[in-house]
RNA sequence: GGCGGUGUAGCCAAGUUGGCUAAGGCAGAGGUCUGCAAAACCUCGAUCCAUCGGUUCGAAUCCGUUCACCGCCUCCA
């Protein structure tokens, strides 16, 4: 079965057909630059970067559009408030934002355009839109004319009516109707612009994701996503300036991922609920961020707390205790050879087989990341049953089959950009990051695990407890392994 | 007020275009291993999917009722 999406416009899961065989165009809605990005950012930017890195390895050649908004009135009172050029603003939380993306791990968009370098589209976008009625000019000002797209409404699936009576904003008087918004607004005097026909001014906020779309991906595409709070007005403004414009279908699929909430409340800027990526990522690594957040269904609201994060925490280290340990039997000297037909070598065996098409299904649903994950767990833990058999030992035979496990998780880790790190690198990062936090020396550690190692020998088991409770109540778990005492952090 | 969403084991959560044993994780209990632990592995949990009623051979999944929570209608991922 072939990919499955559920459409905004319509409401229902659809069957993925692209425009072009095998291409998918894709736009999403970017970040306007005035300040640091946020956890829920964070969300969306990772949801579609995980459709992104699915669809081209389903076999698409995917083009990417994710736009900056680096004009728009929070921007230009960010400037006035700091005393800087609206400029020196975008430029800095531009290069924020990479940064928070990049840690991330993100990949990077075919096209990221900005708004500020796309004004003369804009301008010729506009002016298709009043030449065809569907747009007038008031004091240098020129506002959409929602009367004039009969059809509008139809993605928030609300008629002006109903948006008309349950308006709260303060309406423009000189606006034909309240509905309309600004596609070009007359600027201000200490306020950047641009000529235009109309005047000096500078462009409205929707009007620059219809243009730059159309210019990179045509007048019609495939995919249009963004969080759900982009459906009203952004997404029903973006459909009625497109189409009218081009008078074609702007989008045939829209996405929309749900919020990030806190205490189960939605999180933004004006609750003042909102955590920025730079201070969750002082606290968690980037694939715990990541996993926490694709651990969820896109479109459902997730709960972001810090027992949900320390989970996640706990089942990614799972993972790479199981990656680290793979490695080892990789790299470990074979011993004689010896059958694989035992039952935990068959069981593995046969899920490292179907483990792909097991991921694909589950991604084929509307991108199914949360039974995507549980796939993972899966193999983990057939993993490591296979591995500590009795039967199991280093051979030909059970590389063969690690390997195979090695090469899935790969496969894995390329889709959903976590299980990406060295597992030895991971662990010991996680370490040291613990030790800064608990206040106790590697070296004092060592010493004490030496202490109860002797206490040890000389079978003095109530010293070497106590050594190991002291420990404990630092927050350090000790491990007895057949390679000695290691040690870790509690989580 | 209008529109939309959600309600599944102690907790998080998938499944909701009706039909194999209601995924997975956390916590908990027992077991294997261990001097004892830890880790890992094994076993155990909802006769039931907010509520009431209906449709159907069959519903967590469809229809209607009630209750509760949330979001959008204002900048917002």
């Amino acid at each position: 079965m072939g990919l499955r999406v559920y459409n905004s416009l319509t409401k229902r899961k659809e069957e993925f057909v692209p425009i072009k065989e095998g291409r998918v165009n894709m736009y999403v809605c970017g970040v306007t630059v005035y300040d640091v990005c946020h956890i829920g950012h964070a969300r969306a930017n990772i949801v579609f970067d995980v459709i992104y890195r699915y669809l081209q390895s389903a076999g698409y050649e995917v083009k990417y559009v994710r736009n900056f908004t680096d004009i728009d009135d929070k921007i230009i009172n960010r400037a006035n408030e700091a005393g800087k050029p609206c400029r020196e603003i975008t430029t800095r939380y531009i290069k924020e934002f990479n940064d928070d993306m990049s840690r991330l791990n993100l990949k990077k968009p075919t096209i990221e355009p900005r708004a500020t370098q796309h004004i003369p589209d804009m301008i010729n976008t506009i002016k298709t839109l009043v030449e065809k009625g569907h747009a007038y000019v008031i004091e240098g000002n020129v506002f959409f004319s929602v009367e004039s797209f009969s059809e509008y409404g139809k993605l928030s699936s609300r008629s002006m009516d109903e948006l008309l009576a349950g308006a709260r904003v303060a309406v423009d008087e000189r606006k034909r109707n309240p509905l309309d918004f600004a596609l070009w607004k007359a600027s201000k005097p200490s306020e950047p612009k641009w000529e235009s026909p109309w005047g000096e001014g500078r462009p409205g906020w929707h009007i620059e994701c219809s243009t730059m779309s159309a210019k990179y991906l045509g007048n019609t595409f495939d995919i249009h996503g963004g969080g759900k709070d982009l459906i009203f007005p952004h997404h029903e403004n973006e459909i009625a300036q497109s189409e009218c414009s081009t008078g074609q279908k702007f989008v045939n699929y829209w996405l929309h991922n749900g919020f990030v909430n806190i205490n189960s409340e939605k999180m933004s800027k004006s609750l003042k609920n909102f955590f920025t990526i730079k201070d969750v990522l002082k606290e968690y690594h980037p694939e715990v961020v990541r996993m926490f957040l694709i651990s969820n269904h896109y479109r459902s609201p997730i709960d972001f707390t810090d027992n949900n994060l320390r989970e996640t925490k706990g089942n990614l280290d799972r993972c790479y205790t199981m990656l680290k340990l793979l490695k080892e039997k990789l790299s470990a000297k074979e011993g004689a050879d010896a059958a694989q037909s035992f039952d935990a070598a068959k069981a593995l065996k046969g899920r490292a087989a179907s483990f792909m098409d097991s991921i694909k299904e589950a991604m084929n649903d509307d991108f199914n990341t949360a039974v995507s994950i549980s796939i993972l767990f899966e193999l983990v833990r057939l993993t490591n049953r296979y591995i500590s058999a009795p039967e199991f030992s280093v051979c030909a035979g059970s590389k063969q089959i690690l390997g195979a496990v090695k090469e899935r998780l790969n496969s894995f880790a390329d889709i959903f950009g976590i299980l990406t790190y060295d597992p030895d690198a991971y662990l010991s990062e996680e370490k040291s990051e613990a030790l800064s936090k608990l206040g106790i020396s590697e070296s004092d550690i060592l010493k004490l695990i030496q202490e109860r190692a002797d206490a040890r020998r000389d079978k003095d088991f109530a010293r070497a407890d106590a050594v190991r409770d002291k420990l404990i109540n630092h927050g350090i778990i000790l491990e007895d392994t057949a390679q000695g005492t290691k040690w870790k952090a509690k989580t």
